[in-house]
DNA sequence: ACCCAGTCTGAAACTTGTTCTAGATTAGCG
DNA sequence: CGCTAATCTAGAACAAGTTTCAGACTGGGT
């Protein structure tokens, strides 16, 4: 049962067009990601120290800089294989709310609920997706469609194809995503405020009557 | 004509609780923050070097750190600074459309012209906003209520008491300004792309009929 | 005018991200 | 097997944010 293709899914090209890697060279990379989400998982952002996963991970400190050119790239990649992961839960048991706005915003909390869980984790992944120059664009770049897939997969039906209006609304609520969790993150925002942003946003996909959904 | 107090105004609270500073050090505080656009206004957030503002403005590394506890300090007081400039343009000259809406993202897209004219400047002061951490969130937190102040001119005629729904929607419409705003910084959106998504979060002020402004 | 407490200066030191280098190891291949 | 290019390691070196400290300076009260 756990091979049921279930409903087709929003598909996220496999970018994987660098040189392959040797079982070896993937396993660094693994380790270097989980002593990465470790180091994270304490301290958050200012725990990861480049010298520290590079030591903890088994690898010299101009290899770890070989895979990942900077500790951003490196805290971004670590937030990609968690969204990966997520997603593929979420294909498992996806929202089963009738409104679509309702199964976006569902899947959002459940995503936010993960990341209380670790909140330092969350904070180092957050703000080095936030803080990434354009030397990161193409990283960032791939996070954020993994967001959009996993949001248009909770908001219709596959295959159906979503209006401007409705991409324009999935856009705002990835901003109002990112930058709440922010606002939660650095201790400006409560739990529930994050919660009333998410939901207001996702009030943005089918305009008619979703003020109603309140009470 | 320019002591017209105008249309009374969302007023921000002038914290300025910390001990009185003598002229010397007003003077010094504000060559500071003036080196510190400089040279923001030329690379950005990298630019901004503790030691060139420093020197730059005539003044020893000690003391800079005695005045901005950090460099996110100092680019998220420069940023506040610039704010209260916008308000004061704003609060002279407030958009003329008809709809609540359309005032706000006519405002805002004023706020993102003015970005446009310094993309470095905007550059420093929105990642060091971003990247804040709990150390700055009273700072933050001020240029955020300046920013909710600003947004809630536009919205509505003084003294209207917004309501909860609409104070949900200002909120959303602050996360996408930001977050919109390191996309572009970023390059991963376009100017227009910016436009659109403060449109769409523009749209949760007045729910009904909103999507007809479109056309 | 004198003195104290607080402020400012100049310079060195420390931390952590990033780069560089010389030599060891590994992978692919004839 | 033995060669060659690429990769990896250990460690030094460099850059920029931050801290620290001894001594000079300033401002306010007597």
């Amino acid at each position: 049962m756990t091979t049921d293709p279930g409903p087709a899914m929003t598909s996220v090209a496999p970018m994987t067009p660098a040189a392959p890697m040797t079982a070896r060279q993937e396993a660094r990379r693994r380790r270097i990601l989980q002593a990465t989400a470790r180091l994270a998982g304490r301290g958050g952002f200012d725990a990861v120290q480049m010298r520290e996963v590079a030591e903890s991970s088994g690898v010299a400190l101009g290899t770890l800089y070989r895979y990942f050119p900077s500790k951003v790239h490196l805290l971004v990649a670590v937030m990609q294989d968690q969204l990966e992961d997520l997603h593929e839960t979420l294909r498992k048991r996806p929202p089963t709310d009738e409104d679509p706005a309702a199964r976006v915003a569902r899947t959002l909390m459940r995503a936010f609920r993960a990341m209380q869980r670790e909140p330092h984790l969350a904070d180092a992944m957050v703000r080095a997706l936030t803080f990434a120059d354009r030397s990161v664009s193409a990283e960032v770049e791939t996070v954020s469609r993994l967001t959009t897939a996993i949001i248009l997969d909770a908001m219709g039906p596959a295959g159906s194809r979503p209006t401007a209006l409705q991409l324009s609304a999935v856009r705002v609520i990835e901003h109002t995503w990112h930058s709440a969790l922010i606002t939660w993150l650095s201790g400006r925002a409560s739990i529930a405020q994050v919660a009333t942003d998410i939901e207001t946003a996702c009030r943005l996909i089918d305009p008619a009557g979703a003020v109603r959904r309140q009470e």
